[in-house]
DNA sequence: ATATTATTAGTAATCATTATTAATAAGTAA
DNA sequence: TTACTTATTAATAATGATTACTAATAATAT
């Protein structure tokens, strides 16, 4: 006997992110399913957005003053545009995350299980119009 | 003519987050300097934190529920204990700098201006706990 | 010293998120 | 299929963090 149970709600909020990669926040995702399903809670999605990310089904990003959510858990790191605020995913080569395996391995006083990496600046549309 | 003042408030806060390196809360700020200035108010902190942010003497970090400030602008990252949610200071040494700066030049679709690169994970006291 | 106005104290309002609770429905067993 | 158990939900109240508001205060230019 399994203590979860597949609901439609966790069906419909998961692949609402599944169709929706632009990093939304719990509210976002709660007007893109509202549309559709009008009688969906919003504490039902901050519930199963909650509990995906617990289980590591989505990957919850805490950048803003209010949480987001991303469907994409292959390892990658964000940039965020501090003008239009949007956020681009980056991902590293090869290369890069060995060098960044090796950094976590020099470290005697913790161990590193996941590692956030936020870069902050401006994109290219923002950046022409800046001049 | 300067349309910026010097206040005793501002100068209570900078000066407790210099004497308080523990990336205290607003909350808490508010609580170490009430019990010397009991008629200070919440909203001065909060103000004033976000000020002294903005301009770039102190450092606002997300990686909680709430805000957390750091007197240390020099560059720096952060280890964050799952357990006890302890914050280490992470610096990095040239070569990792060095590293760092390259990778950032890598990407023609945004230039960069901050970094922010949070490690999640056991510090060593949680580590000997867990077993 | 006076005038101007940036800043503050105190508090209300807002925003994001969580807790509560009675009703619903998913999974199990008869 | 039907009945049963209880995880989950809808609706909403409560909470916690932060911001907005406003009259009073005090820093600075004149």
């Amino acid at each position: 006997m399994n203590n979860t149970r597949e609901t439609l709600q966790k069906k419909i909020i998961f692949d609402c992110l599944k169709n929706n990669k632009v990093h939304p926040t719990a509210e976002d995702v709660y007007n893109i399913v509202h549309k559709d399903y009008p009688n969906i809670s919003k504490a039902t999605v901050y519930r199963v957005l909650s509990k995906l990310s617990e289980n590591g089904q989505i990957r919850k990003l805490d950048f803003d003053t209010s949480s987001r959510f991303d469907d994409e858990i292959a390892p990658h790191y964000h940039f965020v545009c501090k003008r239009c605020n949007k956020i681009i995913d980056v991902f590293l080569n090869e290369e890069r995350l060995t060098q960044l395996d090796e950094f976590k391995q020099t470290f005697n006083d913790f161990s590193i299980d996941d590692t956030e990496i936020v870069f902050k600046g401006l994109c290219k549309d923002c950046q022409k119009k800046e001049n």
